[in-house]
DNA sequence: TCTATAACTAAACGATTGTTTAGTTATGAA
DNA sequence: TTCATAACTAAACAATCGTTTAGTTATAGA
């Protein structure tokens, strides 16, 4: 038997989700990505097969990290009130300093083009419908709504939360604070 | 004196903007420009110095087309109402085919990371600052708001505006409607 | 202790990146 | 018609891209 690894897979996964979370995927480079990884462009390959790999990784690496924010919500009970406070979370969850990162999902969304890899494209996708299901089900407490106005209000959740993800970069906690208040104003 | 150019230095930064709107900055290469815009590298390099340049040019370009829609808001002496159909506006202008295309200054401002380009930065920053004082002269039309809910409210709706523009690349016409429709509520 | 095996290092791969340069061609003023 | 000038073409630039390969080292099982 050969030698083991002397890399944990999940903890450079996470330092090269960083780093495209930081500068997004087209900028990041190989090279980047063995220094922050802290290891061999070879075992990179060896372990992730390509940069699309790698990147394929670091997006379930960070929806795991998001998850503890949505399993939160989960078993949230306040209705609307805890998606409320999952936007709240969300901003400090993407900005920690003062230029916030945004949402990996949204950030990368947002830069690829039409003819983009398609597993990425799919990655993206099965995440914001995920993200979805979880405001739906939280706005079927409410039983008084019918299933088009769950579905339009979900819509509506998810596209806020797309608008909080880009002003993350720009904008400041109280102004971020000022949106979601404006958002849920008499909920 | 020489011999005259035989491009229009407008016309080929117009068919530059598209390609980035299309592709982003980052995947947009010098030879997809010399291909799209139908003229030499040096040419491109001779007329805008450089791949930054062209951006630079192409983002100015891309300001312009969008400032007919602005105008005709800033003509608007319908208040609110008058934003709420910029937005429509915003959806015909970001999204020609299924596949929308977003807006290239929030789709810019998600793809690039902290230590991007200053002028790039500036110019996404001023932008942005345009259109929201836009947004604040018209909700001065209504002179009950004081100055704070005034700033509020520009806030909210420049960060909507990010979130239509993200949404514009995966969701429907018809969900982008209801998302404007839930925006302007009771307006 | 020996050995097969895979993790490792480091160098190089061809392709493409943004940019520059040398050489040619066209043209407006003299 | 001549000629200085700059727009043009095309090739090459060094650097970097993502990826692969050859050679070495460490180690678990025989």
């Amino acid at each position: 038997m050969p030698r083991a690894k002397k890399y944990n897979e999940e903890e450079v996964i996470e330092k090269a989700m960083n780093l495209f979370w930081r500068n997004g995927y087209e900028t990041t480079s190989m090279q980047m990505l063995e220094k922050e990884m802290g290891i061999n462009k070879f075992s990179i390959y060896s372990s992730f097969g390509s940069k699309n790999g790698v990147f394929l990784e670091s997006l379930k690496c960070y929806k795991q990290k998001l998850n503890k924010l949505l399993n939160k919500l989960k078993e949230s009970e306040n209705g609307i009130l805890g998606i409320k406070q999952y936007f709240y979370d969300f901003i400090d969850f993407t900005k920690e300093t003062e230029f916030g990162k945004g949402c990996l999902v949204t950030n990368t969304a947002n830069e690829i083009g039409e003819d983009a890899d398609e597993q990425i494209k799919d990655s993206l996708r099965s995440f914001t419908e995920e993200v979805k299901q979880v405001f739906s089900k939280i706005l079927k407490q409410d039983r008084t709504k019918d299933a088009s106005t769950i579905e339009q209000q979900a819509d509506f959740l998810i596209i806020s939360m797309f608008g909080l993800s880009s002003a993350t970069r720009i904008f400041t906690k109280e102004q971020l604070h000022n949106y979601i208040e404006n958002i849920f104003k008499n909920k």
